[in-house]
DNA sequence: TGTCGCAATGCGCGGCGAAT
DNA sequence: ATTCGCCGCGCATTGCGACA
């Protein structure tokens, strides 16, 4: 971050208080204190913002949804402006709002970033490390690192979320979570002030169910029964952003040009149960089939040919040498570099070629 | 007499549930 | 989504007793 930047950030909320101060009345001989913009008002006019509902960014930030609404009537009577065009179950920026809203994400992320800078001066008192990721990642990477984490700082606790990759990114942008966990491909460009550690490659597995044997199919038209080539060709899609799901679209196309899609699902643990019943055949990450004991039981796993995903950190450049986050990411870097995904069987012999994305 | 510490009190603010 | 009434909490003020 800017050195100038902290210092600027006490500067705009007293800026943005004092341009509203108009001259006091001269009657009355006690003058009533005149209510100023808070932090909080702004961390609440930031959620509705990004959430479009009052109903939504109350659940967000743990309130109820009355709370907000008064909150941003006093904001509003303060600014003197709707900051928000009120529809039926939607809440849109006006023009003021969206000029409150470039101000109050500075001020924001400059608070937030001088919380967690002061956190290295806090001696023996708790650290809360925030951290936002994808499901897989969470659940396989995570508690070794975390465990790895108590043994050298046992005073950081964490708060852990899991989210979609967008979510993940939305709320590393807002300062409301200090790390994000996501593939790289969910981060559509180099992101200013963001640094991209790399913990992991992910390779992709095919998953099928236990009674079908691909091992030595050629040309499945000709290898496999009428039933078989039924199942294969159903694929049960296993999504979380649009981007990925297009490329996920993308590698079924080129390799099982019959396929149809027959579900899309957005938990591994669905899709994999789908896979056993015996639905179709599902595409996945080989972290994310990395589950309780037993959970890989009715199904086969298949290498393919398509280049692994790439698991990254996503932290504010100034986190890589501040303490406890510049140990973590070396922990997950660690924890990265041990993983051992299942045992896969090898390439079957009809999708033995490269695909022609990234996945 | 001035200072300190503690308890009681009042006020403002922000929270919530219910009603609209 | 907004409004209303109520409740709890935190803070400032006030009053009182103990002490140097």
């Amino acid at each position: 971050m800017d050195e100038n930047e902290t210092d600027n950030s006490d500067k705009l909320l007293g800026e943005i208080n004092a341009l509203l101060r108009s001259p006091r009345p001269a009657t009355g001989k006690v003058k009533a204190k005149r209510p100023e913009i808070t932090l909080h008002q702004l961390r609440i006019f930031w959620a509705v913002a990004h959430s479009e509902t009052l109903t939504k960014a109350a659940k967000q930030l743990g309130l109820a949804q009355p709370s907000l609404s008064q909150q941003l009537s006093k904001l509003e009577s303060i600014v003197g402006t709707r900051l928000f065009d009120r529809r039926s179950n939607q809440m849109t920026l006006t023009d003021a709002g969206h000029y409150l809203m470039s101000r109050a994400e500075t001020v924001l992320r400059n608070m937030r970033e001088l919380e967690d800078g002061l956190t290295q001066f806090s001696g023996g008192q708790r650290v809360t490390v925030r951290l936002s990721g994808i499901n897989s990642v969470l659940r396989v990477i995570l508690p070794a690192a975390i465990t790895a984490m108590h043994a050298k700082f046992p005073d950081v606790d964490f708060d852990i979320q899991e989210n979609a990759p967008g979510d993940v990114l939305e709320l590393l942008y807002g300062r409301r979570v200090n790390i994000g966990l996501v593939a790289s491909s969910s981060v559509a460009q180099a992101s200013v002030g963001f640094l991209q550690v790399p913990i992991v490659d992910d390779p992709m597995v095919l998953v099928v169910p236990e009674s079908l044997d691909l091992s030595n199919v050629r040309v499945p038209a000709r290898d496999l029964r009428k039933g078989q080539r039924a199942v294969l060709n159903q694929s049960i899609q296993f999504i979380f952003g649009t981007q990925h799901a297009k490329r996920v679209e993308d590698w079924y196309d080129q390799m099982l040009p019959e396929h149809r899609v027959a579900a899309q699902c957005r938990s591994f643990e669905v899709a994999i149960g789908l896979v056993r019943a015996g639905l179709g055949v599902c595409l996945a990450p080989a972290i994310s089939t990395v589950a309780g004991a037993g959970a890989l039981d009715g199904v086969r796993l298949y290498k393919v040919q398509s280049p692994p995903r790439h698991i990254v950190a996503m932290v504010p450049s100034q986190y890589r040498r501040l303490e406890p986050y510049s140990t973590l990411l070396e922990t997950l870097q660690d924890v990265g570099a041990s993983f051992v995904a299942p045992t896969l069987e090898a390439t079957p012999p009809f999708l033995d070629r490269p695909a022609l994305n990234d996945l």
